[in-house]
DNA sequence: TTTGAAAATAACTGATAAGTTATATAAATT
DNA sequence: AATTTATATAACTTATCAGTTATTTTCAAA
């Protein structure tokens, strides 16, 4: 799957969240998405480009405009990636409960604690 | 949240995602991680390092060997940010739906087809 | 039909990243 | 103690990427 490397690579850049983060409010042209950065028009079209290959965002002409919103296909791409790892986790935390659940009472609580591997 | 960016760009290496594959079957130490890659064990050594800064692995360390596992921090971090991405998308198809709920019948089904964004 | 605004493209620069080989460290084996 | 195995680190190369400025295309408006 190539658009997952393509979907995963786009929202490591901080800027192309904040894009997203933005058109999550609604519609949004290419001047009106670039206004709040401090970063040149080009910049600004470069990204849409990235985050349009990825197939997190999709645009129509309307004129000399061209308002940019959300799209589906990335956003599916990465969640059914993600679901193998989510479950796999799950199943990790499981047999740990299962482990904490035949061990003597008193040295659970203290386990507990490390839990979530940091 | 620097981690976002560590996350998404780990996961955005096709290698990685392989390896983090492999540790949802369970534990494994570095050559068993290394071996199916047609790549030399620095260069998985390094992938494993990438990994364990996203907090998407954890390693413990058995005598010479550094068994590793799948960790939570990177996934529910993504997962937080994701669930913005997710719930501005499904707020966009609600909107869809009343619009084509609006519509006369016979006009319907024409324009649901266009409806995943592609 | 010229003018101006919206957006894209081209060519360049500097930084980062993935891979390499060579070497180091540290534990297991003999 | 010497060797082998498991992993990490260093130094280097090449490619990719985010940003820039300069230029081009496309539409709107005068």
């Amino acid at each position: 799957m190539p658009n997952l490397d393509a979907a995963f690579s786009a929202l490591s850049d901080p800027t192309r969240r904040a894009i997203l983060a933005r058109l999550a409010l609604g519609e949004a042209t290419v001047m009106q998405l670039a206004e709040p950065f401090e970063m040149t028009q080009p910049a600004v079209s470069k990204h849409l480009k990235v985050l349009e290959t990825a197939g997190l965002i999709v645009r129509r002409v309307e004129g000399a405009k061209h308002p940019c919103r959300l799209a589906n296909d990335g956003m599916e791409a990465m969640d059914r990636w993600l679901e193998m790892l989510r479950t796999a986790l799950a199943k990790n935390y499981d047999r740990l409960d299962a482990v904490l659940a035949a061990m003597p009472k008193e040295s659970k609580a203290a386990k507990k604690k490390g839990r979530k591997t940091r």
